[in-house]
DNA sequence: GTTAGTTACATGCGAATGCATATAATCGGC
DNA sequence: GCCGATTATATGCATTCGCATGTAACTAAC
């Protein structure tokens, strides 16, 4: 009941193989990020910032524009109040300036300081290094570019998806 | 300086091409990651655990042999003393059984109980159908079964790479 | 313009986490 | 069999996190 190993000689794939492809496909991938993270972790590179840190660092420095809390959100796997207060944190730090937005009361204003952007440039030098250093290793060109694309697949939301029987 | 979308015409891949190429797929993956996390954790599959305590339930549930707090922390995004103090509350709360291993009195022998092997087959369809329907929807069988050989490939420790230039 | 509803962010608080370190058992020479 | 090194796990403590909720500002219908 647990293990099925019959192959199920479906016309085209069967149901239950697609389920399962995908949960393995999953478990994989969990696997991957598991061990990259932790490699990473372990790396020698953060000078004092915590990997969530830098990458708030890191997405507020490809935006020109100042973002706010919820657009940092949306790349962050981190709670509201949680990346709340890690941004308080940060502004603490002297990495992040804070301002008010002229057209909403509400928001803030978020951009790196010119320490933060230097410290971001830094630290994402070493560490973009590592990150190519371990996937190089173990990808081929091909390989990488075709991880890309199928990691942008799996970021769309579920608005446009390619529909399949509508 | 930031940008530089010139085209470097090298023989084979420039080697700046490549680490481009390696922190492009990274940051695409790790996009795909938050994305997909974040939409499991908002799934009502949970049954009052987190995603967490369901790791290590689905963990010991492919194990026959009970294990070691050690070889789930392979497996765990989490250090020691957190992994350490996440199987404590799950032995609390009656899901995970702690016996003394007899040849080793430093180790514990960790297994599933009644109870928590029933609460991860229940989550686990669940969670388990959430997955395959959020990857069928944006891969096609193919595209799964090559972000499984990716994801593989990525999880390899540095010990068996397949070398390039010995 | 008043008010209900929504959005953006902050805060109180208990729980979880990581780091450093402690404890205890096993292993490897000798 | 003894002792240093290593392994397996636990604990103290400060930090961080998420949930629930609060506060303030914006929006829109009337």
């Amino acid at each position: 009941m647990t293990t099925a190993p019959v192959a199920p000689a479906a016309t085209h794939a069967s149901s239950r193989g697609r389920t399962r492809l995908a949960n393995d496909a999953w478990e994989a991938a969990l696997g991957a990020h598991t061990a990259l993270m932790r490699r990473f972790t372990e790396d020698d590179v953060w000078a004092g910032l915590s990997m969530r840190d830098y990458d708030v660092l890191y997405t507020l420095s490809k935006c020109d524009a100042p973002q706010r809390l919820s657009d940092l959100g949306r790349h962050v796997m981190l709670s509201q109040p949680g990346l709340s207060r890690l941004v308080d944190r940060l502004v603490e730090r002297g990495l992040v300036g804070r301002c008010a937005d002229p057209t909403d009361a509400r928001a803030a204003h978020l951009s790196l300081t010119a320490e933060g952007r230097a410290l971001q440039r830094r630290v994402g030098r070493a560490h973009g290094a590592s990150v190519a250093a371990a996937l190089t290793a173990r990808l081929t060109d091909e390989e990488l570019a075709l991880l890309e694309s199928l990691s942008r697949k799996l970021s769309l939301p579920d608005d446009d998806l390619p529909e399949e029987t509508p």
